[in-house]
DNA sequence: CGAAGTATTGACCCATTTCAAAGCATGTGG
DNA sequence: CCACATGCTTTGAAATGGGTCAATACTTCG
């Protein structure tokens, strides 16, 4: 089945495995995408929704320089822009970080389910929520952290959400981000997020080195982030 | 009726007069909250949704000190808290700014309503995919802008959200925060708004005294916030 | 091997914070 | 109606976190 990854970052609600059955036979296409990818473009019409099944993603927002805000990474098993269903258009980009796959669904899809099941229906939109929650998290983050605050706090919810995926253990995973990436999730320069990264090692609180990250203290790190799982609903590391 | 705000801030989807008497006949009660009164408390267990029918509130978290992170800020017609329906418990809290008056629905008639009202869910969902989308864009204002543009930004969107509902005109409208306040939507000290707000009215771009806010140069303050509205989905000004 | 992206480090600069103090409203109880 | 408390605004001076600029290494890959 594709699909074994579905929402199983989302937390409390379970799919029956009809819903997943359900879900699974709404898949349009799956497809392959390499690294450094746009996937949709601010603005654009679209028909039709992404669901990660393997890699990551970001969505992200320019600058009048150019300059990207990330303001979402994706692990799989999200769905990136189901808000694009009852949105229509994005008013951010969207693209890949390391290679990915993806499941599409089309949104008259989309639309017979929500006809027809709104029990999934809410779990869907519930999904959804789970984002803004996430998205609420880092305003937390960029408002009233440090620069080495915001980094730890990254790495936290990035090791929590890939746990729940089973990709991501003892405190170790792969990121395919690069530190300009952690820049410009993190509201930082390039330059200092080296700085910060040298800190938190030398600290034993973390490594990243090649796109793997290594937590050396969790407990410690979380206090760095002042981190608190409770809004990603349903994690239950500690 | 005493609905006739319902989510007009919230952009392409009007809703039908049908729809409108199916919330209308959806309310539980209707209430008072004085001024900075907390009216929801994370983590709680809540099965009531609240609409904001007049006044202003905000959304929140606390940092490890008790410093508030603001997170979002209601104006009328806003349904503050609807994803409490699908998520049952909040990762912030919400508290009154000034005094308000809130409609309240019951979770189990929303359930009725998805049930019953496919096309309402989807509005319904709509409206907590725009409170995602102003999420985005304040990690953008925080991870981007400088405090200049940061406070500019707040000004413009509230404009824009207040225009949509009739409360402001010509760049003015009445906004119940302090300058501390705004520091807690900003992620600044409340000494540097001060000083910030200076700037801002040396520009001549904007005045914000005694809860009035005017703009003066909205399009060189649109500049300096790098405000763009299209976020908001539907609004309509320049 | 060379090219391009990525990581690292140093020195200097500046935006914002911090600390401190004073001035203004506003409201409350005596 | 005054006295005092409380919270908001304003300003100054000093400290600091993070940015900028610039140069050098390290990888990876064609």
């Amino acid at each position: 089945m594709i699909s074994e990854k579905f929402l199983m970052g989302r937390g409390r609600h379970e799919l029956s495995s009809e819903e997943k059955q359900v879900l699974e036979d709404g898949i349009e296409s799956v497809r392959q995408v390499p690294a450094r990818k746009q996937i949709v473009r601010a603005g654009d019409l679209i028909d039709t929704s992404t669901l990660l099944l393997e890699g990551f993603v970001c969505r992200y927002m320019d600058d009048r320089e150019g300059q990207r805000q990330l303001v979402a990474v994706h692990v799989p098993g999200d769905f990136v822009d189901l808000h694009a269903f009852p949105m229509k258009r994005l008013d951010h980009d969207i693209a890949t970080l390391g290679p990915v796959k993806i499941a599409c669904f089309e949104h008259r899809t989309l639309q017979s389910i929500t006809e027809r099941y709104p029990h999934l229906t809410q779990k869907l939109w519930f999904s959804t929520l789970l984002d803004a929650a996430m998205h609420r998290e880092w305003i937390f983050r960029l408002g009233r952290l440090g620069a080495e605050g915001r980094i730890a706090h990254l790495f936290c919810e990035l090791n929590a959400r890939l746990e729940m995926v089973g990709m991501a253990a003892d405190g170790r995973y792969m990121l395919p981000m690069t530190q300009p990436d952690l820049a410009e999730a993190s509201g930082l320069t390039g330059v200092h997020v080296n700085r910060v990264l040298r800190a938190l090692r030398e600290k034993n609180l973390l490594t990243f080195k090649a796109g793997e990250v290594n937590i050396l203290d969790h407990k410690a790190l979380a206090a760095v982030a002042e981190f608190e799982p409770q809004y990603l609903y349903g994690y239950r590391g500690d």
